[in-house]
DNA sequence: TACAACGATGTTAGCGCTAACATGATAGCG
DNA sequence: CGCTATCATGTTAGCGCTAACATCGTTGTA
């Protein structure tokens, strides 16, 4: 005996009601009710306000899965990112997450850990959920990634450094902020660097920003060392600025990857009693606000992340609703903020 | 003329390829090929391989979006925290990303902006992404967002306190926290003390600190007075400090609710020539590590973040693979690190 | 008056995939 | 040898929604 008309293969999971039923609740067809929801100005005023009471009455929740497979569209955006430990990803994201949910569209967010090959699964997966968009941050995707992004026809908006992007573009250029606290250090007396970084191979922006600092330096007929560290954070900052000292005794300005070390470093410095930047100068990267608390203030370089994300939602949202969008690549430049420490 | 078998109302967007097309290629059924991407072990071990050459040769990306939607289960875990700018939710959302994505989960990621009304519109629209299960941080929700929840029969998992939870819990004890570093205070011989906290409406947890430490001082007779500043950070640290001085002269401690307050505080104390702790103490919570490298080190508490979204994680996944949870509640705990800021 | 133009709503046919059931071949067993 | 159990695969019928086209009344216009 069945209950229902016909439960030969139902298999209806959920009881949460479909949008029939409330279309049906409301005296309409699915359709009207469907554009009640999604196109307000194409259904009658009353009929729309039948519909939405409908809504309310049942407790109807939209099935989105559904609604995405029938017009091949989500309003999904991928964001991927190579960490979250990283304050400053955290800091792009929120510009993004801010615009884009103002703007109904939900963000995936992806953490590849600084794998290509995990970017290029994630690509892999968001594609299947067919996202609207893409956001990347940086240049660098591997071959299959490549592949992936190029045979795909939403807008990609590569996030953080500026350069020859697939589509969209905003970053700003970080051999320019390199040499640019080169400039400044050498401005400053100071002849005998120590470049510090940690894990470049992963973060590569870090890299380039030491290319650009030692051009600087070659330029002036000195050299640039460089120290790799293994880690990041304070406790690797502290650490750097013992092994500086061990390994390049007559060092007198060290220039960090970013202010983690940087404030690791100087905040070591402290309890080891070394004058800074008498003894020994620091200089750092991101314009963290720690870094504005430390005595010394230190000197760094700040980048509008929150505005990079901002500015890339809207250029993202301009191209998926058609217009035009006027820069492809926006550079957002950075500042250096000149404190104490150097 | 039709160049297709029937194109009166084809609306196939993408070219990309489809399962059936997978399925044509290795010459099996599309069913077959469901099977050999998603129960390898229900088909035999050539017909697989068949199935993944196609695959691999025709660049399929598999449509998430209909698998979903026909099996009215995505791998998508819907994760609201109230804010990004604190790190701590960060390094929950690590633990639980990690987690998760290890098993094939992946993270919906929502931010509230501690507005109870948007988490109810995000809980709304995860739900319409029918996500598997839902994690919130926080015991603490509207009317709407409760009966929503209530009406649903996914795993729902509350995280960072302990409580009533509607499902699972982990997470740890907030006004013993509180209690735990006011009893340090008192040991420490500190009679007169203030608690800071900043939005505490939002920063509802930092309020049950606030009743914690509350406690044990009108237990020892004292008072325990609050001062609320209107925003967060190490600048608020800072004026929260002046703020202290200037209204409570003779107070010897601070309880500040967490550490950017707190570090935000030493630091200027440190600019202001203020011994701490001989003239002022101060305490902070979450344990970061930047309190640990600043002299004098703070004293705080420190509580296993990441674990925590490990462990919520892992009973979540149990519980979508039918296994008994051990402990539908979980504390977490935490630890007093006494530094030299008390 | 006839006809186009438009607005509001309905009908039909999928989107790409998988659950449920069906089938057929092979193995195991008394 | 007939029976059931098991494995591998196929057929059918949706999941809940929306695009595309169709319909029908109402207006405006020559």
């Amino acid at each position: 005996m069945s209950n229902d008309a016909h439960n030969s293969r139902r298999r209806r999971s959920t009881e949460q009601p479909t949008l029939k039923q409330v279309a049906d609740a409301a005296g309409v067809s699915a359709i009207t009710a469907s554009r009640a929801l999604n196109r307000p100005d194409q259904v009658n005023e009353l009929t729309r306000a039948r519909v939405l009471e409908a809504v309310e009455r049942l407790g109807y929740v939209p099935n989105l899965v559904a609604g995405s497979l029938a017009s091949a569209r989500s309003r999904f955006i991928a964001v991927i990112v190579p960490s979250l430990a990283n304050s400053v990803f955290i800091e792009v994201i929120q510009g993004l997450q801010e615009t884009f949910e103002a703007q109904g569209y939900q963000i995936l967010l992806g953490n590849t850990e600084y794998d290509l090959e995990r970017e290029y699964q994630l690509i892999r997966t968001f594609l299947g959920w067919s996202c609207s968009a893409l956001v990347t941050a940086g240049l660098r995707h591997n071959e299959a990634c490549r592949t992936l992004l190029a045979n795909c026809d939403k807008p990609i908006m590569e996030v953080m450094e500026l350069g020859e992007a697939r589509d969209l573009n905003v970053g700003l250029d970080h051999t320019e902020a390199g040499r640019c606290m080169a400039r400044h250090l050498l401005e400053r007396g100071h002849r005998q660097t120590l470049f510090i970084g940690a894990r470049l191979a992963g973060d590569y922006r870090a890299g380039m920003r030491y290319e650009g600092h030692r051009e600087i330096f070659e330029q002036a007929g000195l050299t640039a060392p460089l120290l790799e560290l293994e880690r990041g954070g304070l406790d690797a900052g502290a650490a750097g600025l013992e092994r500086a000292l061990a390994e390049h005794p007559d060092i007198g300005a060290i220039h960090f990857a970013n202010d983690d070390l940087a404030t690791g470093a100087l905040l070591h410095a402290q309890r080891l009693g070394l004058a800074v930047p008498q003894r020994i100068a620091i200089a750092g990267f991101n314009g963290l606000p720690i870094g504005q608390h430390v005595t010394p203030r230190l000197t760094t370089i700040r980048s509008p992340r929150h505005a990079m994300g901002e500015l890339a939602a809207t250029a993202v949202i301009r191209r998926l609703e058609g217009q035009r969008v006027a820069r492809r690549q926006h550079d957002v430049g950075f500042e250096l903020l000149v404190g104490d420490s150097t």
